[in-house]
DNA sequence: CCGTGCAAAAAACTT
DNA sequence: TTTTGCACGG
């Protein structure tokens, strides 16, 4: 425990009326004003942690204790560290800027920037994301013949990540095993290869990011040193969720200044030599969901024992969520057993009981899912204010489909990300292609893209002419006659060289001086045109093609957006940006759609309305995560993290089949609902509802459950007499219909009083028609399944 | 070197 | 069900 004998006095007003402590609670309060080398905050759910970070933060700047350039903030997703930004401005205006609020890499690509000359990068490095690391290591694993050895690239490359992740290498990782075992030694030699091919391209990839950040200021103490005197008050998000690397990484940014060079700047004079910066880590062990990606749990829970001395606080009040929901949170996380007891808790009252639902199939859950929405909707709840969340991503799809056909806006967070659709990869390997000319691996993928003829044979001759004159395969493309190809070849690749050349010169000018803002835009233009990928795209008869065009367009309207935000920004600060940003990142706005993520997207979030799908064994908990150590419990934090984001509504639906490869196959419940007490879950069709198949199994094998209404799923008997209203699905028919291809009405005209037949819902009348286009949509009232909203284009409808 | 067609695999989460 | 990888013929 610390010492309560922290000398700085906080500046400012009384405890009354200073507006960063007035509606804080006690442990909040004493979490913005403690002064002192380490602080650990431990944050349940929907504690308000932002809220103390923030505060926090401007309690150093108005005291005058810190300069915002002094401040390092890590947050986990961009979209959080934009978030703490704006909520610091807020709070103390202009005086926010210069502190660096950032994700862990978008720092380190700050720092390795600066200083990648230090150690034989150059500082126009390019990053590769996992798709670039993966189609790397593929051909290196391919070269070693190493799949004989039953090394699959996926299982090299999370390999690799996680030795890199443990600050491990190959030369490093080569010592630790037997070089008997043949299989270990062909690793030994890609991972080799892997860090010689990326060094020779002058990239990082994501783990290289932290691990050589570390390795740098290790090396380069002088370098750290840079750093250390800077930031003098560094605050980590999301403890929890740190793996070693990054761990190592703020260990060493808070040692004692060692050197005591100077490094300019005014600012700095403010700082005792020799003094560590103070950290402040803000986590929740309940809410650690990352082990797969070398988090490590450890890191929080021996924060004491690393930082002597280091205070502790507690946020057990809740924020956010109703009892009821808060009940089940922590009904269920208590079966974790190595756990810090803790229980949240809210003065907001009871609320709404959660509600359960049992569906037939996965279609059949959907459709429940956008009937509740809607009723929710019609209840004056914003479409933006729901969220729908699944294990994997893979589970979005049949959401999607019933989505479309009722009309719910929505919008998918993740899953087939933009920058990774072939095409948007395409036009970033040609940026790269003039931003990092060392960069191979664009160069080859651009080089027959659009078809020029260039296949394997000639991109062999490229590379070994680059190797027999000792240039870079770049440079080797500017000698296209003495490549020994045909002049048809030599006229394509010499093509391919000018359209490069002319963009760097717009991009990069050699003239040295800044590149105009709108140069992104007018280069990526320019390397689309007259590379003739446009005008592939455009003559290609593939409908997909169609829409590639639309993503590229996309793509050069983020540069002009870009452009805009950043007006000194260059090529690479765009490429950085590209390369680092998640697309849990832009669910910036008030979109009004419902959101549909996974449960590890939805970490950090919230809603008032919150529908949480597929709770079904061998998904959630996952299959896989069975073998692993720690797996269940993981598995279970991450089904707590999906509870606490609900504020006011909570749904937890299952789907009793669920088809993955075409193939139908039968789910169980999940085990975490047997953790939630019963009276908390308002069943509107549990389990034990829809057991076998459809209507007919399921009266046999109701007949041999128990006396019904006191099984384990707690069921409530059937009124006989159907007091409840029709089920929404008319299940009987419903298999298969759904997963019909989508069909089109064309230009099918209704209008209000027109009575229609609709496949899974019979009959209706049309109450009213809004919007237009392909967007049109009938309101039908319909004679058993009552209200719903339908897409006309594509709603499985027939006009009466 | 390119396109076609069939076989086989694939999907757990993410910076 | 959808995507990818390979063999083959042009």
């Amino acid at each position: 425990m610390s010492d309560a004998s922290s000398p700085l006095i906080v500046h400012g007003t009384g405890p009354a009326g200073d507006p960063l402590l007035d509606g804080l609670n006690p442990p909040q309060r004493e979490a913005v004003e403690y002064r002192g080398p380490a602080l650990l905050i431990v944050a349940g759910a929907g504690s308000g942690k932002t809220r103390v970070l923030t505060h926090r933060i401007a309690s150093l700047l108005r005291s005058r204790e810190a300069w915002p350039s002094q401040i390092l903030a890590i947050t986990f997703t961009n979209k959080a560290a934009q978030e703490m930004r704006e909520r610091v401005e807020q709070l103390v205006g202009d005086g926010a800027r210069g502190m660096w609020i950032s994700t862990f890499h978008s720092a380190c690509v700050r720092i390795l920037r600066r200083e990648a000359e230090q150690f034989g990068f150059t500082s126009s490095f390019t990053i590769y994301d996992s798709g670039d690391s993966r189609a790397l290591i593929k051909r290196l694993v391919k070269e070693h013949e190493a799949d004989a050895l039953g090394l699959t690239p996926a299982a090299v490359q999370s390999k690799i990540s996680k030795l890199k992740n443990e600050l491990s290498d190959a030369d490093a990782y080569a010592r630790t095993v037997s070089h008997d075992d043949p299989a270990e030694r062909v690793f030994i030699e890609i991972f080799r290869d892997y860090e010689k091919q990326l060094r020779r391209a002058n990239a990082f990839d994501f783990d290289d990011l932290i691990a050589q950040t570390v390795y740098l200021f290790r090396a380069f103490p002088q370098v750290a040193d840079v750093y250390r005197k800077r930031f003098r008050h560094i605050l980590v998000d999301e403890y929890q969720d740190t793996n070693h690397a990054q761990y190592a990484l703020i260990h060493e940014l808070t040692r004692p200044v060692q050197s005591s060079q100077d490094v300019g700047g005014g600012m700095l004079a403010l700082l005792d030599e020799g003094e560590a910066a103070s950290l402040t880590v803000v986590g929740d062990s309940d809410q650690s969901i990352y082990a797969f990606r070398g988090a490590d749990i450890r890191n929080i829970s021996e924060f004491e024992r690393d930082f002597p001395g280091a205070k502790v606080v507690l946020l057990e009040q809740n924020y956010r969520s109703t009892q009821n929901i808060l009940d089940a949170a922590n009904a269920v996380i208590a079966n974790n057993f190595d756990r810090k007891a803790k229980n949240l808790w809210t003065d907001a009252g009871t609320g709404e009981k959660v509600v359960g639902f049992t569906g037939y199939s996965q279609h059949d859950e959907a459709q429940f899912v956008a009937d509740e929405i809607e009723a929710l909707h019609r209840a004056g709840a914003a479409y933006g204010d729901i969220a729908v969340f699944y294990r994997t991503n893979s589970q979005s799809r049949a959401l999607e489909e019933i989505f479309i056909r009722a009309a719910v806006p929505y919008k998918i967070m993740g899953g087939t990300k933009f920058y990774e659709r072939a095409e948007i990869k395409d036009a970033l390997a040609y940026l790269v292609a003039v931003a990092n000319p060392a960069d191979e691996m664009a160069l080859r993928r651009i080089l027959n893209k659009p078809k020029r003829g260039i296949g394997a044979v000639t991109e062999t001759s490229i590379a070994r002419f680059a190797e027999d004159h000792g240039i870079t395969f770049r440079d080797a493309l500017a000698n296209a006659a003495e490549l020994g190809v045909g002049p048809k070849l030599q006229a394509a690749i010499a093509q391919l060289d000018t359209v490069l050349r002319e963009a760097t010169e717009i991009m990069l000018p050699a003239s040295g001086e800044a590149a105009p803002p709108t140069s992104v835009t007018e280069g990526l233009q320019l390397l689309l045109n007259k590379s003739g990928y446009y005008d592939a795209l455009r003559a290609s008869r593939d409908p997909q093609d169609e829409a590639r065009v639309e993503n590229l367009d996309e793509l050069v309207a983020v540069t002009r957006e870009f452009a805009r935000n950043n007006p000194e920004g260059t090529l690479l600060d765009f490429l950085t940006e590209v390369a680092l940003v998640a697309d849990s990142d832009d669910l910036d706005d008030e979109s009004g759609s419902v959101s549909l993520m996974t449960l590890h997207t939805a970490k950090g979030l919230e809603f008032d309305h919150v529908f949480l799908t597929g709770v079904e064994e061998d998904l959630i908990p996952h299959r896989i995560s069975a073998g692993e150590p720690g797996g269940p419990q993981e598995e279970r934090r991450l089904f707590y993290v999906g509870i606490t984001r609900a504020r006011k509504r909570l749904y937890l639906s299952l789907a009793m089949t669920r088809a993955q490869f075409g193939e139908v196959s039968v789910a169980m419940p999940s085990r975490f609902l047997q953790e939630i007490p019963a009276h908390l879950i308002d069943w509107r069709q549990s389990p034990g509802d829809v057991n076998g198949r459809g209507g007919t199994q399921s009266r046999a094998l109701n007949a041999r459950r128990p006396a019904s209404g006191s099984d384990r799923w707690g069921v409530k008997p059937l009124p006989a007499g159907g007091g409840l209203k029709p089920k929404s699905t008319a299940m009987d028919r419903f298999p298969g219909l759904v997963t019909n291809k989508v069909r089109d009405n064309g230009d099918l005209e209704l209008a209000p009083g027109d009575r229609i037949r609709h496949d899974d819902f019979g009959e209706g009348r049309v109450d009213a028609v809004t919007g237009e286009g392909a967007k049109r949509i009938a309101h039908v009232r319909f004679d058993t399944a009552g209200a719903k909203k339908l897409l006309i284009k594509v709603a499985p409808i027939a006009k009466l």
